[in-house]
DNA sequence: ACCTGAACACCGTTCAAGT
DNA sequence: ACCTGAACACCGTTCAAGT
């Protein structure tokens, strides 16, 4: 948001304003949901608010910043759930609640690997995790290191899943991993050739909750 | 590579080619490395090999197709590292291996995040990992799973070191994670407000090695 | 202060034609 | 078979001018 556009500044001179910051965003966030990240353009944008290019640059920096201002407000639709007592068990349930939201507003993720964090309403996730993590036993600085490992195999979850479905849609798919290993990888890839005969199913059985419970303990400690 | 081109063919008709694909893919490589993917695009990469755009297309199908030619042969360059006994240090060893090799070459893993992985010379990697988890008592089902989620880990380290590295870069970067917290929310998230205030060595400290330790130990169920 | 119009410097890709 | 030229349908952004 540009300085002279940031809203609950006083506009007492000037030409009054045809089209708001909120409704480009929102606009932009409709083109984000229905259609994805590489059909967001600044001309859409524009055409489909009802004005030039160039007015959305009064309103915003540049498109990376209408991208991230898409974000804004998004954690605060889905309501913090009621967390377990146990420390272990708030940190998986908080995980999977990341993952779980951000799989239900697939976009999201698109928008998050270009940027940066700008949802206030989401920093209870990380917040709860060090927090819990910290109650059983790690410093803070393990916690969080914790924390970003923890995230990573949730956005790795989101990514993959979202590469797959996409792959999926496509019509002219080119081949992919199971459909190039020949008869001759199958004495140097046997583990991989046996798996690739219901590579789909398999994929599909990838349960992120499950996987995430054995990192939280690995993270913890709580080996033998 | 276009059905016509590909190499082996005998072409005993026709105008002899003065582009070879191989030096498409060389340039496209080049500028990867040196600019990185946003750089790469068909007319720049026909301007430097010194022929129109569309000659390009009758070496590769797409731009797509150009990028994911581009990680042939990457693998390769890499020596396999000796592996200890052990299944579970061999899984560790080949993980951080993995790690190691994508952070020398930081453009594959931009366009590795786009595509498939194409190149056969990295499957050892897979299969030395879920062979060695099998070992260590997972069924293949699981071993799968968790090489997924290694790679999740992996894969995160990756992406948002390589994030961090361009904020870092960009000259009028805007304001992001610690910056945007106020004294308000100092009550309300008292441990992310305790660690910001050296955030940059805490991220610097993340050791990626450590956290796969500890996810590896996990993942095989080696907890109390 | 807010918006328009024209322009700059790009994209990926198709299609018809040349050698 | 391989390559060119022109064209189509786009991009993000700057700059000068209008109200």
């Amino acid at each position: 948001m540009t300085e002279n556009a940031r809203p609950g500044r006083k506009r007492t001179v000037g030409r009054p304003p045809r089209i708001a910051a909120e409704q480009i965003v929102d606009v932009a966030r409709r083109i984000l949901q229905e259609e994805g990240v590489e059909a967001v353009s600044m001309r859409r944008v524009a055409k489909e608010v009802g004005a030039t290019p160039m007015a959305l640059y009064h309103h915003v920096r540049d498109k990376d910043e209408l991208l991230l201002l898409t974000l804004r407000g998004m954690a605060a639709t889905f309501p913090r759930p009621s967390l377990p007592e146990d420390p272990r068990d708030r940190i998986l349930t908080t995980a999977v609640h990341m993952h779980a939201v951000l799989s239900e507003v697939v976009w999201v993720i698109d928008v998050l690997s270009l940027g940066d964090l700008t949802d206030k309403n989401a920093l209870w996730m990380p917040e709860e995790i060090i927090d819990s993590a910290i109650a059983c036993g790690l410093t803070p600085e393990r916690a969080l290191h914790a924390y970003r490992t923890i995230w990573y195999v949730v956005h790795g979850a989101l990514v993959f899943h979202r590469a797959d479905t996409r792959r999926a849609a496509d019509p002219d798919r080119r081949p992919f991993f199971p459909a190039l290993l020949t008869e001759e990888d199958a004495s140097e890839l046997p583990r991989l050739t046996a798996l690739s005969a219901d590579w789909d199913e398999l994929k599909a059985r990838y349960d992120v909750a499950e996987q995430l419970a054995a990192v939280v303990d690995g993270l913890l400690g709580k080996r033998g």
